[in-house]
DNA sequence: TTATCAAGACTAACAGTGTTAGTTTTAACA
DNA sequence: TGTTAAAACTAACACTGTTAGTCTTGATAA
């Protein structure tokens, strides 16, 4: 190596990931992020094909980290439902500490989702939580429902749009436990 | 008047709408804008403070526009159950016919977030069902969870993230109507 | 009919962005 | 010590939002 290298792909990803937890997504360009690591943009692109491709990184790490997280949560301990309710608090607790990153890897721009591989070795075990619940048949759509009423109750507080008063820890629990009771019937 | 103009702020709102909705939102600039109208860019500045106030103004109008689809399924026929399903079909069909706008409107940018008074007309009677559903001390939880799931569920969808196949349609219905019988039995 | 005047357009420019092409610096190896 | 290729660099392009300053226009007053 005739040239031994400043920087690598690693400090470049976890680099652009502080300025975004610091200063947001606006703050993350490249000029800035080669300015941390003591270098020029056009260098950069020795490591990434494109600033795409490094939110990509980003959000990649992320998922990984928050659905690691949910199952951590699911192998809990308690009854059924409690377990189910253990995941959701997890998946809370997550986008409350990450928020940045959560709403970035959950942004709807396509060009910024990580391939769904990530996701996949997770979601069965979750499916199989939700398989208890109700039945078998019905265990997509009630995983399917869970995943949408927590992934818009979080954005919805991220984006500070319930802000009427109230008590927001109660009245997360007392919805997704409703949610998982009228599966329970079923 | 000494000068006549030739554009209007209606005419720069509608025109970038337009753009929005036929090529998304990174074909939104000023320069297109203006040059749609036959007009170049800083001449907008006549009509618009900036480029936000500009996409505020379409997010305003997206959102009056699915409070008022949401208000003439409150009031239709049926039982009260039937009545909240009805409404958040009219949610699932608006950001549907609107993915766009509907993304845009609700995108967690809290620069870009009408003023909260374009809703506030709505949620109390949308709220007042689900007190008459539950209990009137549970009706803004009620309400939240309910937001929440809808607001996911759309926009899960429209950024193709429930891709494991089985019929959408009935997977939504399904879990919108357990989560209200949660809430019916408490 | 002509001069005035301000509204409403314009041009030019700035600082910033992602990105590419082409050039130079560097240090391990023959 | 000279060669060589990896890894940095500079310069530039096309684009963005935005501002300052200038010119064009046409209704009105004389």
């Amino acid at each position: 190596m005739p040239y031994p290298s400043q920087i690598d792909r690693e400090q470049i990803v976890s680099t652009a990931r502080e300025l975004l937890v610091a200063h947001g997504i606006e703050a993350v360009t490249l000029r800035r992020v080669a300015g941390v690591l003591g270098v020029k943009a056009p260098s950069l692109y020795r490591y990434i094909k494109n600033k795409n491709e490094l939110l990509v990184a980003i959000n990649e790490a992320t998922s990984v980290a928050l659905f690691a997280e949910l199952g951590v949560a699911a192998e809990g301990e308690g009854s059924l439902v409690e377990r189910l309710v253990g995941v959701a608090e997890a998946y809370r607790r997550y986008a409350h500490a990450h928020p940045v990153c959560y709403a970035l890897a959950m942004s709807s721009n396509p060009e910024l989702k990580p391939p769904q591989a990530t996701q996949v070795g997770w979601v069965l075990p979750l499916q199989a939580l939700f398989a208890e619940l109700a039945t078998e048949a019905e265990s997509l759509a009630a995983l399917r429902g869970a995943y949408a009423f927590l992934h818009g109750w979080v954005i919805l507080e991220i984006g500070q749009q319930l802000q009427r008063g109230g008590d927001l820890n109660a009245h997360f629990a007392q919805s997704f436990r409703a949610y998982l009771a009228g599966w329970e019937r079923g």
